[in-house]
DNA sequence: GACTCGTGGCT
DNA sequence: TAGCCAAGAGT
């Protein structure tokens, strides 16, 4: 235990100057660090890959550079910034964390991690992480990655979640004084490179002389998950109206799946077959024969499409159909127009 | 502790 | 392919 608080840190941060990332929210040596974008960089990485943030990342700092220009955004402008990226409550609390900065903390960052968690979308990772990368702070910072790098660095055997709280105070123990940011990302690109779910390539890991889990073989076995429900299928319908070139949107409420999303119409996901009693107007409905199905993280669905013409106006939010991928749609529904404007 | 809450990539 | 997984948070 103690032979690790010693010799862990100094050998990951030994290879964390030697093989880095360079990732555009991530400040290069000698540079000043920017909490902002550590913050943001933070709150999309959650649950989201590198690849996948990297781009939103570059557009969503060109637009929005500071909490003040967040602050004073649009809130639909920034749903349709944050489409495609999924947990959209991340979006909703970004903007909810940077009004909060403004109003309550006169526009400076909070720097300690107690008073980062009071912030909506902060929660024990983020806000740690941020302490930790944007100002120094010493700070547990545990992430998947450290779960799985400690889990085995420890031969932790307990299964998550229940293997938490043991996992946290492990990771306290090797989290050094100095340099806790870096030793942070140097545990994530650890467990991203090095330390993979799959195949972790021992061989080049620079903790493999500490690793319990080495030494006691099968290290790709840790840590150990518990087995996850399977998921329910449900189905729906989605409702496309056309009418001159345009077609029918609404806004979903705030909260719940999709909350404060633009979105097509759509009834009810339920075990029912699609149908057309939540259409959102009296029209000549014909269903479709093609089906959209998607994923969701708890349940699948496969809904049916139906489209209708309509002459008169309609309250409601109409769009061109020709750029209607401006429009900022969760996939699912960006999937469906697809699906309908190819016919 | 158990649910809800997205998406895309990988094996 | 079908499942697993990722820089989690909120309730």
């Amino acid at each position: 235990m103690n032979a690790k608080r010693s010799s862990v840190p100094v050998a990951l941060l030994d290879w964390y100057d030697a093989h880095r990332r360079v990732l555009p929210w991530r400040a290069r040596p000698g540079e000043t660090v920017d909490p902002y974008r550590v913050w943001l960089s933070e709150v999309m990485l959650q649950q989201t890959t590198v690849a996948a943030v990297t781009p939103r990342f570059l557009a969503w700092t060109a637009r929005w550079p500071d909490f003040a220009s967040l602050a004073a955004a649009d809130d639909a402008d920034v749903m349709a910034a944050w489409a495609g990226l999924g947990y959209y409550a991340r979006a909703r609390n970004l903007v909810k964390a940077a009004k909060a900065v403004v109003a309550e903390h006169d526009g400076v960052f909070p720097r300690t991690e107690a008073e980062l968690r009071t912030l909506p979308g902060l929660g024990a990772y983020t806000a740690a992480a941020v302490a930790a990368i944007a100002f120094g702070e010493r700070a547990v910072v545990v992430d998947a990655n450290v779960e799985r790098v400690v889990a085995r660095l420890f031969a932790i055997t307990t299964p998550l979640p229940a293997a938490r709280p043991a996992i946290r105070a492990a990771a306290d123990t090797i989290t050094p004084d100095m340099r806790a940011g870096d030793f942070a990302q140097a545990m994530m690109d650890l467990g991203s490179s090095i330390c993979t779910t799959r195949n972790p390539k021992c061989l080049l890991c620079p903790l493999r002389p500490d690793c319990d889990g080495f030494a006691q073989g099968e290290p790709e076995r840790l840590p150990v998950k518990a087995k996850k429900a399977a998921k329910p299928q449900r189905h729906g319908t989605i409702f496309w109206l056309e009418r001159d070139g345009q077609v029918l949107l609404v806004r979903r409420p705030d909260t719940g799946l999709l909350g404060g999303m633009r979105a097509l119409p759509t009834g009810p996901w339920t075990d029912q077959p699609p149908g057309f009693e939540a259409a959102p107007a009296q029209a000549d409905w014909q269903m479709l024969d093609d089906r959209v199905t998607h994923g969701f993280t708890h349940f699948d669905l496969e809904l049916g499409l139906a489209v209708a013409r309509v002459e008169a106006h309609q309250p409601g939010e109409w769009w061109p159909v020709e750029t209607l991928d401006t429009a900022g749609l969760p996939t699912v529904f960006a999937k469906a127009a697809q699906a309908i404007r190819a016919r």
